[in-house]
DNA sequence: ATGGTTTTAGAATGGCCATTCTAGAACGGC
DNA sequence: GCCGTTCTAGAATGGCCATTCTAAAACCAT
């Protein structure tokens, strides 16, 4: 019943990627959505309440479905080997999807509005930020096993915060990411994982190019 | 001759990085940088030709600072310990430079505008860039020695972008860098750069974890 | 004191943009 | 064919903010 919708939440999300990713979430405006989708500004606002949920959209859409393939990754049996392959899932993503990746690696959460976010898609980045500190931890404890120390940022840097910085020069570039910074970055994540998985105490001694 | 001034530029640009640097260069309004500074609109005006001018002021300022030092650390004697000594002054500078560090760190350099700039700032930036691309550069030969092949992408991953991941999480907290990290990170960098020393014609036989 | 010059002060202007509003269109059910 | 409902279209509104403008202040030289 109702005149039949003639545009989808889909198209106007979708619009709101390109020109998100295109010229920023800060500067997308309602009008350049419209355009880009060819849908009328009264229509985006039948979908949508306001332009901060529209970038919710675009942020929650692209990270839960990078980050639950990603976690789960992690989970593989051998500890060393499912970071590997996280890391190299992730290159795989960034390749498959340059546009979200300009957004995951070229804005900060915060780009996309966070204050006027409405409650269930605050939940929804609860959520995420949850599982993704649950994730790291468990990740961080099997590493150590019971022998050390759990070294939580050297997790998070070998994993996440290293091939998030690894990979944001080529996308910037609007190039894929290159073979040798894939192979360079999961040399060196095996390395600070490998390094990690020691303990706190091992490295007391034997240490050489460190602090002051 | 002609009235006496009340408020010089510094007072400006430092009321401009104290807004930039809480609420990031986007959302900076002259409004904002007027009422922290304790100048009127107009003043403001009176020394800087528009927003633009200003941001551009505040990123010059603070990169140019920090570069200078960064690169000249770059050309010590032995190219290893040089590297290292860079990284360590990054991690330093930034715990010295709180403020400047969350503009370093958690903006990029287009959140400062760039199409309007004047010529002049644009000339800076340029040639900023060129500095760093030069030394990378000249370091990048230096570590390869005459052996093997210049791996520039290793080696600003190892002496910026991996410094800037590692140090990244902190400063956005409002922390200042933990001993930890540093040790992680200097660590990690003397990995990553003992790796691109070697040619690729040594690594083309026995690597281990790479690619696909 | 007077006039020229540099600054201060902050009000007025104009543009951009999110959001709202008004009309009317396209159905299904009756 | 008429009604209630769900959309479409895009014009009108209102707020924020960079920038401009007007008045007046504070100084120097004469």
């Amino acid at each position: 019943m109702g005149r039949p919708s003639r545009y989808g939440e889909a198209e106007i999300l979708d619009g709101a990627k390109q020109v998100s990713a295109e010229i920023g979430p800060q500067k997308l405006t309602i009008a350049k959505v419209a355009a880009r989708a060819g849908v009328p500004v009264g229509s985006i606002y039948h979908r949508y309440a306001s332009r901060d949920e529209i970038l919710a959209a675009v942020w929650l859409d692209f990270v839960e479905d990078f980050q639950r393939q990603f976690l789960a990754e992690l989970e593989g049996r051998e500890v060393l080997k499912a970071g590997l392959a996280a890391v190299r899932f992730a290159c795989g993503w960034v390749r498959g999807h340059p546009r979200e990746a300009r957004l995951l690696l070229l804005h900060r959460r915060e780009d996309f509005a966070s204050e006027r976010w409405p409650a269930s898609d605050r939940r929804r980045a609860e959520k995420l930020a949850a599982d993704a500190g649950d994730c790291l931890g468990a990740y961080a404890r099997r590493l150590a096993g019971r022998t050390g120390v759990v070294e939580r940022n050297a997790v998070r840097l070998a994993l996440v915060d290293l091939p998030m910085a690894g990979l944001r020069r080529d996308v910037e570039g609007g190039q894929r990411p290159s073979p040798d910074m894939q192979r360079l970055l999961l040399k060196t994540c095996a390395y600070v994982l490998r390094q990690a998985a020691r303990s706190r105490n091992q490295r007391r001694k034997g240490r050489s190019g460190n602090g002051s």
